[in-house]
RNA sequence: GCCUCGGUAGCCUAGCCGGGUUAGGGCGCCUCCUUGGUAAGGAGGAGGUCCCGGGUUCAAAUCCCGGCCGAGGCUCCA
């Protein structure tokens, strides 16, 4: 007797020597999972113990889902295109893909619907989708045989003796599984895009071509799915950046190299202002360092050796320069410039440090990745004891931060380091130790779920990385908390502990916003351009009905202005109607309408963008409002 | 850097496949009329190296080759 328990919570009973499958009510499921491990459903059932199904409303299950989809798209392909080269075709985050190797063929639009249709047609078929364990000697014969020389490449590099394949009709694919129980499960699906790929992500490798997909189970969610695509283009914020004119980049003065226009800049200055003076609240102080440093400072970083590739370099008068690419040594220098005591410490140091990396230029894009960026960086000396109470003040002034930025989603990675290779890091176990577990505690305190990500971490410490998730559900890095063992050591950098001896401190690279660049580029996207009052680069237009209150119009503007407002006054001789179209357009929170009942009561006509009209009021009551609202932050 | 796709006025775009009058439209800009009460008032006008170079052709925005630039990916990362 087995228990199972469906994907809706209610548990039935089960016996025999049958497949999982056939003890479900039908159309319940697309995978079990016994013991912890996914099983196909067409495997045995169980003699005894508990078996979960799980539906598309599980991650696993829609892996599954997605990853037959691959499998059903890759059997297409090679029933249209004979001579592709299978290479590996997984479920991803959102969707799935597969790479194949078709020599010089690239895939168009025009194919992408052939092989949609064929996919169709291949799920109609209803091909039983049959799970075969061989030995990896049989199987790389059976890749061999198949002419699938990249399958056999990965068997061959397997240590496991025996492997799985999955067959579905003539289509075999090697793979770990599990599967769908037949190829007609999948119902709604579209191709979405293709690209290159190295084989195995490799640059000398062999270039594939990758096809892109999803698929649902209701046509409801494609549907949904195709419309969030569409929103996430809508939100563009390379688009948005220029309609709202905030910045631009140009050819003349170089990729990745942003130009803040009025409306940028000023939205700039409002969330560094912000992060500046809510770090000075906690307890940091404000430095400021140039721009470039002689390259004997970046030799005794170590950056001229292992990130050389990424510095601009540059010589004068014999000397070699470097623009900076980080701030952290600068900071170094300034706490060495005093023998500390631990008395002295913590000692945290912050600075919207600008800084210039060389990315190549395939990995621009737009406000995300540039070549010169801002960062609101900060360095924190303390002791081991100390580390964990910093952690805390940073992980809660990072989540104040962003949460009044408006992001109330995160995703938390722990990386730590690869527990079989500590040879690779720098650092004592001792402080690894130390280091590891006074990050995790910190997040526990604070009731942070996380994922260790062990491995992950760079070879000078550990490091926390918190992604925000945005308004419709994209995941962002942004924040990242690191520890770092090595600068300390190459910069000799000492506090005096209360034995009288020197100790080396422990140092904490953190930028919460991570860049402004990127941070704005992410709140574009965010907010689809559509600030908050206290952000919104222009809070306020004034406009005046006709010409005839141009003179009341510049009364009420130079009030607000006076009162601290960002506001514009639009007095050009257009009717009412296109200047409110061209302000809803521009996304302008409040728009502050004066004819002539206006002026002759000395009231405005609120209109609030996307609401409408919120009647007249005295100009006293809106700059009220307005202050209330901005307080907020909301 | 590599792969794919693209490049027509400040911006969006038609024309390109099947070469053939002065390259068409919209937004914006300028001038004039209009002074209008909550998402486009009307008329007129200016504005183009059809990315660049070469080739095919009687004829190239259109076809071919090379280059430059951009976008989407790969990779990397804040």
């Amino acid at each position: 007797m087995v228990r199972v328990k469906l994907p809706s919570g209610e548990w039935i009973e089960c016996s025999g020597a049958g497949r999982i499958l056939d003890c479900l009510p039908k159309g319940v499921g697309l995978v079990a999972k016994v013991g912890g491990q996914l099983v196909d459903l067409t495997s045995p059932l169980p003699e005894e113990g508990e078996v979960e199904i799980l539906d598309f409303d599980s991650k696993e299950g829609r892996q599954v889902y997605w990853h037959t989809t691959s499998h059903v798209m890759a059997q297409a392909v090679k029933e249209l295109y004979p001579e592709a080269k299978l290479g590996v075709g997984p479920p991803i985050e959102e969707g799935f893909y597969y790479d194949f190797d078709v020599g010089d063929k690239a895939f168009t639009p025009e194919d992408l619907k052939k092989i949609e249709e064929r996919m169709k047609d291949i799920i109609k078929r209803d091909l039983e989708i049959k799970r075969i364990v061989m030995s990896r000697e049989e199987a790389i014969r059976f890749f061999r045989e198949r002419n699938e020389p990249y399958k056999v490449e990965l068997l061959e590099e397997m240590e496991e003796e025996t492997v799985s394949i999955y067959q579905q009709g003539d289509f075999a694919d090697l793979c770990r599984g599990p599967h769908l129980p037949s190829t007609g499960y999948v119902k709604h699906f579209k191709l979405l895009s293709t690209s290159s790929a190295y084989w195995r992500g490799v640059e000398t490798n062999p270039v594939m071509q990758r096809i892109y997909g999803i698929s649902f189970p209701q046509e409801e969610l494609l549907k949904r799915h195709l419309e969030m695509l569409e929103e996430a283009k809508r939100r563009d914020h390379r688009v948005l950046g220029a309609k709202l004119d905030l910045y631009s980049i140009h050819e003349e003065s170089g990729a990745g190299l942003v130009l803040w226009h009025p409306k940028g800049a000023i939205l700039r200055k409002i969330i560094a202002d912000f992060v500046i003076e809510e770090y000075m609240r906690r307890g940091y102080q404000l430095v400021s360092t140039p721009h470039i440093a002689r390259g004997l400072l970046w030799e005794i970083s170590g950056h001229m050796g292992y990130y050389k590739e990424n510095m601009y370099v540059f010589e004068k008068d014999g000397e070699t320069y470097v623009v900076k690419p980080m701030n952290c040594p600068f900071h170094i220098l300034i706490y060495k410039t005093k023998t500390r005591s631990y008395r002295d410490l913590p000692i945290r140091y912050a600075e919207l440090g600008t800084v210039y990396r060389y990315e190549r230029s395939g990995t621009l894009h737009g406000l995300l990745r540039v070549r010169g960026f801002t960062q609101d960086d900060g360095h924190i000396f303390c002791t081991p004891e100390q580390l964990e109470d910093e952690i805390l003040g940073v992980i809660d002034l990072t989540l104040y931060i962003l949460r009044t930025m408006g992001f109330h989603e995160y995703k938390v990675v722990l990386s730590t380091r690869d527990p079989e290779h500590p040879e690779k890091y720098m650092g004592t176990d001792e402080e690894w130790r130390r280091a590891q577990e006074a990050l995790a505690k910190a997040l526990e305190k604070r009731g942070i779920p996380y994922e260790e990500a062990p491995g992950e971490a760079v070879f000078y410490g550990p490091k926390i990385d918190i992604k925000l998730v945005d308004a419709i559900g994209r995941t962002w890095q942004c924040t990242t908390i690191q520890i770092d063992f090595n600068l300390p050591r190459r910069f000799n950098v000492t506090y005096v502990g209360p034995d009288g001896k020197e100790h080396y401190v422990i140092m904490i690279h953190r930028a919460l916003l991570g860049s402004l660049e990127r941070f704005i580029g992410v709140l574009i996207e965010h907010y689809a351009g559509d600030f908050p009052l206290w952000l919104a680069p222009v809070q306020v237009r004034v406009m005046p009905i006709s010409d005839k209150q141009l003179d009341y119009a510049r009364k009420v503007y130079q009030e607000l202005k006076d009162a601290g407002f960002r506001v514009e006054l639009d007095d050009r001789s257009y009717t009412i109607s296109y200047k409110v179209r061209e302000a809803e357009e521009e996304k302008i929170p409040y728009m502050a309408i004066v004819g002539r009942r206006e002026e002759e009561t000395g009231t405005v006509s609120v209109r609030r963008r996307r609401v409408g009209d919120l009647s007249q009021m005295p100009l006293k009551d809106f700059i009220e409002k307005l202050k209330a609202e901005i307080a907020s932050r909301k």
